[in-house]
DNA sequence: TCATTCGTAGACTTATCGTATCTATAATAT
DNA sequence: ATATTATAGATACGATAAGTCTACGAATGA
């Protein structure tokens, strides 16, 4: 059980436009090479983070990717939805009477996580980000 | 991103364990008919527990599983972890200088995670179930 | 207006992993 | 001995992740 490498790229990405690019927007292109993944799967993750509200795309000529909300509101959890979905870990696969305890206790330890990645900003780690 | 069906099969299967038949052993054959699925993918799980060291397993006529340690020390944890593996839900795939730092949030919270479903035992839900 | 740049969408492979079954084997009670 | 029960391994199938390719649409700038 694993979050896909596709969220490993997204909030690399992310990381990036809050760090280097707050203004102006950056083409897939530089993205991929920054990165050191393919254009090609980079801006299905891109496309996907543009569904979800957190960038902007702007087409053609010196288009790109830019941030869309103020980069302080952009958490972790709204990444890692915007790309793994917002289905719950756990799911009982039984029929009970009422709900499933165990669906209750795992659902319960999931909340504090998504908590967690919740109230931690993208923008939080810049400072800690070595200049060139 | 989700944790697999054989994760609920164990954490039902010990529940049964914890709640009806704290002694003597249990087959995966009444085992599977009680959930409802198949005895051969059932065992499988079942034996991840035994290796995991939760449940202890009895060869032959009248034989079967039952509880090994002490029923109130088998957390939600153990069961997770003995079927998912105890490798981390994040990992960077990229080379950084130092420690990732997008790893290392993620992982922050999947630590709290882990310490409420660790603190959280099996046995805590049997006051909850039904008496048949 | 026209070519170039750039994002979007969908079809399409390929690989990996979860799910599940079957069979043979080893251990134990009666 | 024989029936019963767990264990291990091989195998098959399907779903999902990972990745590529191509055609299309939108915007810029000459």
């Amino acid at each position: 059980m694993k979050y896909s490498q596709a969220t490993d790229y997204a909030l690399h990405a992310m990381l990036y436009l809050v760090a280097e690019a707050p203004d102006k927007p950056v083409s897939v292109q530089l993205l991929a090479e920054k990165l050191g993944v393919s254009q090609t799967y980079l801006s299905k993750m891109l496309t996907k983070l543009v569904k979800a509200g957190l960038i902007h795309s702007v087409s053609g000529a010196n288009g790109g990717y830019k941030l869309k909300r103020n980069q302080d509101d952009i958490s972790f959890l709204d990444v890692i939805q915007a790309i793994e979905g917002t289905t719950s870990l756990f799911e009982c696969s039984f029929h009970h009477d009422s709900a499933c305890l165990i669906q209750q206790v795992v659902a319960d330890a999931e909340q504090q996580m998504m908590h967690t990645l919740k109230n931690k900003k993208i923008a939080d780690l810049v400072p800690h980000i070595p200049k060139p």
